[in-house]
RNA sequence: GAAGUCGGCUGGACAGUCGCCGCGAUGCUUGUCAUCGGGGAGGAAAGUCCGGGCUCCAUAGAGCGGGAUGCCGGCUAACGGCCGGAGGUCGCGAGGCCAUGGAAAGUGAUACAGAGACUUAAACCGCCUAAGCGAAUCUUAGGAUUCGACGGCAAGGGUGAAAAGGUGCGGUAAGAGCGCACCGCGCAACCGGUAACGGAAGCGGCAAGUUAAACCCCAUCCGGAGCAAGACCAAAUAGGGGAACGAUGGCGUGGCUCGCGCUGUUCCCGGGUAGGUUGCUUGAGUGGCCAGGUAACUGGUCGCCUAGAGGAAUGACUGUCCUCGACAGAACCCGGCUUACAGGCUGGCUUCACCA
RNA sequence: CGGGGUGUAGCACAGCCUGGUAGUGCGCCACGUUCGGGACGUGGAGGCCGGAGGUUCGAAUCCUCUCACCCCGA
């Protein structure tokens, strides 16, 4: 059952070229993903975590003025990662995902920031298998 | 060469790879698609401090109220901006700074201190006792000297942010623009200038100061709201029920009144508020040349097209070079102001030093 | 995008309009009271009023610019 409904998910990306991302606008979204409570905190950011019905990942971005001041430094900050997210997509299917920025970084800490996003994808893995579990217990 | 002063320009460069957001063309699988081509933040995009355009409200009207500006002339769509000039003030100078109209239109304020603080005010210390008065002494008398009160004075001290010109000579009992000389001040025929204002014969013994970024007066200007303005398409639902009031009422409409436009109004129950397109970038635009003007700026002509998103687009890596890259991101659009800013380039002028 | 407000002692606020002495409550310190503490009483310290400039004899107060923070509307 889980299967089918993976292969489902995942076979219109294989095959067809469409576009395969997608934005959280509405601030019920957010909520959401907050409720799920499938996180996993760092040094710069922290990545919230849900298992979303669509058929291709969604990304919410949050930075704070009080991190940044100037639109340059949030600018910059939602780019980095929005460019990530984009390179991890095929990891990310079926998930709904929220970057929560802690703490400022310029381009001198773009290393260490690749390297703590790739670690938040791989732990979100594991919130994922969760979520399903659960939410297939729920549904069952 | 050093120091200074006032401007102007610029805001890493080149190549490659992978990515981001619109646009155009092509393709077919008509898409949240692919390929190709071309474009993609600033001098402040910022603060929102002013002024406009544009949109709706009436073609934006009248009165009161309120607000803004404030030497003069010009530029401009307009301005609190800019240019030129006048005055004041600081600087050796180039230059800097100045909300710079009116205090004999009126109302207020001027604490504390001080004798006295504004209808020519006042006398604490002080100076004087001339004339008139009283007393004492001397004197033959006339009178002289001393003291006192009444009184005179505003020179000096002292208080204060401010005490009603300064210096000198005369004058006087002591003094005082009381008189005179010079300086300062006020008024000013006349002359120059578009004007602000400048010069100035002559006149006046000299003025109740300061504060209008206190109220106020004068002159000029200002209707309100803002692209989430507004326009169009349009799914679904509704276009019903009950009660009360009564066209000098309600809404648009904003501080108020008038006026204008629309319209029965209010309360309760029920229903409803989606979404999309547009406004959205060719404009008081910009580069060269010519002409006018001291300049700001204006006119003519030839050329150019230079972001248009809708939770918001420019990054990462590699290589080379240098001075090793600051402040910082359009959101309807322009003209300014103000604030932030690593540096680099460049021009005018001033002072000092040296050489010729 | 538009509109409005607040910065004053460690904290919360007055004072500003109408210029001249910066005050109130809680807290802090000392003393008294108590066997000791709390409460109470008495006394005291602590602020160049967010920053810069201007007007004025004189500015927390008036004016201009600026920096933070907060609220509201669509």
């Amino acid at each position: 059952m889980l299967a089918v409904l993976a292969d489902a998910l995942v076979s219109p990306s294989k095959s067809n070229s469409c576009r395969r991302w997608d934005k959280l606008s509405m601030p019920a979204e957010f909520d959401a993903v907050f409720r799920a409570r499938c996180s996993s905190g760092g040094d710069l950011i922290r990545v919230l975590a849900k298992t979303n019905a669509c058929l291709y990942p969604r990304l919410g971005i949050t930075v704070s003025k009080k991190i940044c001041k100037t639109a340059v430094g949030r600018n910059y900050m939602k780019r980095v990662s929005r460019e990530l997210f984009r390179k991890n997509v095929e990891a990310l299917q079926g998930l709904d995902l929220v970057v929560l920025v802690k703490k400022p970084f310029n381009s001198s800490d773009y290393s260490q920031y690749i390297a703590e996003f790739q670690a938040h994808v791989e732990r979100v893995q594991k919130c994922r298998n969760s979520c399903v579990s659960s939410s297939a217990v729920t549904s069952t």
